[in-house]
DNA sequence: CGTCAGGTTGACGCGTCTCAAAGTGGGTGG
DNA sequence: CCACCCACTTTGAGACGCGTCAACCTGACG
């Protein structure tokens, strides 16, 4: 198991003027609440593909994304692949709360993320009924997410699934201040692949069939989205 | 949308005995706390087949399930349907928190839930620590759930399937005290079918080869498992 | 210029879906 | 009590979407 921590260290810069506030758990704290909360933290960094966690680890942290992008996955005995989720900046990673790690994490390039002990932000959180409130939002937003994520999987077609997939994608960079043009998929087509279940042929000719139709044009790591038809291909929202 | 209510009132026997206590949110509460908490419930019962509440209502209640069985799904527009989940005693309904419900919930069998009207609910939960953490423990539980049921939509063959579903649901029935040689299945094939991405014709093919098998033996409404056999087909946890 | 990881494309096969028909059991009315 | 119906399930035959296997392309990097 490859783990490379780039640097470390406590925080470099004040958590009052983090990127990532709004949208992480820190979102539920006043100023004083930040700054108590930030010396529970340590700031770590991670190069591309190095793992977070892995599966089997006892979860002995939490961890808030300040940067990047992390595939979070589970792995079949005979090393199938199911992608659960892509993390970005202001997801918590351990809402699960189990003594071991639900699943394991890696960097899809350089990533940034606070890390909290469990035991100390347990101790931190346990009377703040604001913050427990805020786990609550974020929980519930990603079990929300995992359900949309089951209709997917179970009952769209690979065309309508890599259409779903880019709208959701698209989304959710908007709602983290991160739209525009050009929409970047940092993944591989194997991730894409491990994520929608399918295989990477089939996401790359789908890719392909895609921009023949005119929906998307490809780029180097990213593509641009015609939105309305890619939702008319889509299969639908809910 | 047929809606039929059975019957319904103030609590008829008192929450202490409840047989779904120590499963539920109320576990989390002392005796006062409890009785306090009843005050704001109602018990509710619906026939087989009756809709608790549909995915494009507003969520104006929380439910936890004090007995039977019920269906959360959702529909595509062309009327596909994910099963994302089968709720059981103890189940809280309403962990997204979000203003619409995200899926339908149909009853299977007689139900009898509690419900508590969002708005006195959250005033009761708001500063109760041991509360909110029992709600962020069962949304965690919730959600490792929702992602292994994804590795079994996305990556395990129909067989797979059928065999971790049954190992599942096994395993979720033992943990409220309702194991016992036969397995009782009170959903129907459509609704396998459609909890794990598969036909009803799948289904009852998979049912009826695991059976020649020696997997497993069929009744109405259940099924006798060999768990080991199952085990092995299942292609492993995880 | 060679190597290598990642991506694309094609030919073919298989697992699951689709369509169709028949079997089963519970409930109802004559 | 039997005849019929209806919802549910089972089984079969054929079609098709996606997986598998294999070859080739592309760009980054040394």
């Amino acid at each position: 198991m490859k783990i490379s921590v780039l640097g470390e260290g406590t925080h470099r810069q004040s958590c009052q003027d983090c990127a990532a506030r709004d949208f992480a758990i820190c979102a539920a704290l006043d100023n004083t609440e930040l700054r108590e909360l930030a010396q529970l933290s340590r700031h770590v960094r991670f190069e591309s593909g190095a793992t977070v966690f892995a599966q089997t680890n006892m979860a002995t942290s939490f961890f808030s994304v300040h940067e990047g992008t992390l595939r979070l996955y589970k792995l079949l005995p005979d090393s199938r692949r199911q992608i659960v989720g892509f993390a970005l900046p202001g997801d918590f990673l351990g809402l699960s709360g189990l003594p071991q790690h639900e699943f394991s994490a890696e960097a899809i390039g350089r990533v940034a993320l606070c890390q909290f002990s469990k035991e100390s932000f347990a101790t931190f959180a346990e009377n703040r009924p604001g913050l427990l409130r805020r786990i609550i939002e974020l929980a519930g937003r990603e079990l929300a997410r995992a359900q949309e994520h089951m209709v997917l999987l179970g009952r769209r077609s690979a065309e309508e699934k890599i259409a779903s997939f880019l709208i959701g994608w698209r989304d959710r960079l908007s709602g983290i201040g991160r739209g525009g043009e050009i929409l970047p998929l940092p993944m591989k087509r194997l991730d894409i692949a491990d994520h929608l279940g399918l295989t990477i042929e089939t996401v790359s000719r789908t890719f392909s069939k895609l921009e023949r139709d005119g929906v998307i044009q490809i780029f180097a790591g990213g593509v641009v989205l015609d939105v309305a038809r890619a939702e008319a291909l889509s299969g639908g929202a809910s």
